[in-house]
DNA sequence: TTTGATGATTATCA
DNA sequence: TGATAATCATCAAA
């Protein structure tokens, strides 16, 4: 009776069937390797292994996405593509020669065996152990090519999207816009979506970044959480630019004032004059200087409170200056923007800090004690008197 | 080259 | 989901 061994030895044929049963057996039977799974998920999903998917740009385009992409960063894309799409053609080349190499190197050593055979008996077992460790060492080699491949294809995706860290300084003018809001809706410095949208718009017309290039809502988004959290962590680094932007603010609003109040006395016998009608003095707005007077003035005099008739949303009690309440029927949806500029100018002047204390001239009013921005007596909805019926509005609801 | 300012990202939380 | 806090990375002035 013939024995499977006698049978190879004779055979050559068999050897070669032997072989690639155990080879297959070999496949089949080991369990899959998960590092070797991550390897081969990722590639996929890189695009570099499976089917040919326009070199990377499925990839591209998510790096694109996920860098919040604009048409700017199209060269990039295109040039990560192009990279990616040489490490694929790299690692399909280096594959095709591993299996290569792998089948000429089991086909050898199975005729170094068949060559044994003829002096010794070769069992099936030695042979398919020869096999598999061919296999397992190609497998390791396969396996450190598909580790590389990931390796260049982490670090070309890690410098494309190192790229979108790549930042220009908006334009003076959108930061001045984005400053003016900022201050004027201090007590509430989050603006709505629609506030966003509206200044995103606002600043992508002064912003000279570059061609097609605005700012985004998510940057406006960005601008606000980053002003935020270092206007918090430091309020006496930015009290001048805080009592710059008041300042200027406070100069529109009292501009706007006086347009009102003009308007309305155009149209009352009753007041004859032009320009702010106060408790004790009058003044005329000629110039920003003597507008700026006008507001020391307003804090500095003897006057607990004042008036500013005819300006609807202006009626603003000294008491609501003390950042505790405001108080009057009359107060419109614009105070508390008011009273954050307005308690700047008082800041400048010296004349009204007892209730706050220390440099929190402006802003404590604005932080609770939680160092939280929110304010029970915030407004809904506050938009600057010199802003017209289009402009931002801030969203307290948050 | 150093340093401060600033836009962007990420982790965490409510 | 949006806010905060921490951090990174780059820009720009000194």
């Amino acid at each position: 009776m013939l024995s499977a061994d006698h049978l190879l030895t004779l055979c050559p044929l068999c050897f070669a069937v032997a072989a690639g049963l155990s080879i297959r057996g070999a496949q089949e039977e080991d369990p899959p390797d998960p590092q070797l799974m991550r390897l081969d998920n990722m590639l996929l999903a890189e695009g570099v292994a499976g089917p040919e998917k326009g070199g990377g740009s499925a990839a591209a385009a998510a790096a694109a996405v996920a860098s919040g992409g604009t048409a700017d960063n199209s060269i990039e894309h295109s040039d990560y593509r192009a990279k990616l799409t040489q490490i694929r053609q790299i690692y399909h080349t280096e594959l095709e020669k591993y299996e290569q190499a792998c089948n000429e190197f089991t086909t050898h050593v199975m005729n170094l065996l068949r060559e044994q055979s003829r002096t010794r008996p070769i069992s099936p077992k030695e042979i398919e152990r020869m096999v598999g460790i061919i296999h397992r060492k190609f497998s390791s080699i396969q396996m450190q090519l598909k580790q590389s491949t990931c390796e260049a294809v982490m670090i070309l995706r890690s410098r494309f999207l190192d790229a979108r860290r790549k930042r220009r300084n908006f334009s003076k003018q959108a930061t001045e816009i984005l400053n003016e809001y900022f201050y004027s809706h201090l007590s509430n410095p989050y603006p709505s979506e629609e506030a966003k949208e509206e200044l995103a718009k606002k600043c992508s017309i002064t912003v000279s970044q570059g061609v097609g290039s605005t700012i985004t809502v998510s940057q406006v988004s960005n601008w606000f959480g980053n002003k935020r959290i270092r206007y918090k962590k430091n309020i006496g680094k930015f009290q001048e630019e805080a009592n710059l932007y008041a300042a200027k603010t406070a100069v529109n609003a009292a501009q706007a004032a006086a347009v009102a109040a003009q308007n309305s006395q155009a149209n009352s016998p009753t007041t004859p004059n032009s320009g702010f009608q106060m408790k004790d003095e009058e003044y005329q707005l000629d110039s920003a200087e003597s507008k700026n007077t006008l507001l020391t003035n307003m804090f500095t005099g003897s006057s607990g409170s004042y008036n500013l008739p005819n300006s609807g949303d202006m009626f603003l009690s000294m008491q609501s200056l003390n950042g505790d309440s405001y108080q009057g029927a009359q107060v419109g949806a614009n105070v508390q923007s008011q009273v954050d500029t307005m308690r700047h100018v008082i800041s400048q002047t010296a004349g009204y800090n007892d209730a706050l204390g220390g440099n929190a001239m402006y802003s404590p009013h604005s932080l609770n004690g939680n160092g939280g921005w929110q304010d029970a007596t915030t407004p809904s909805s506050v938009i600057l008197p010199t802003e017209g019926p289009e402009s931002v509005h801030s969203d307290t609801s948050n």
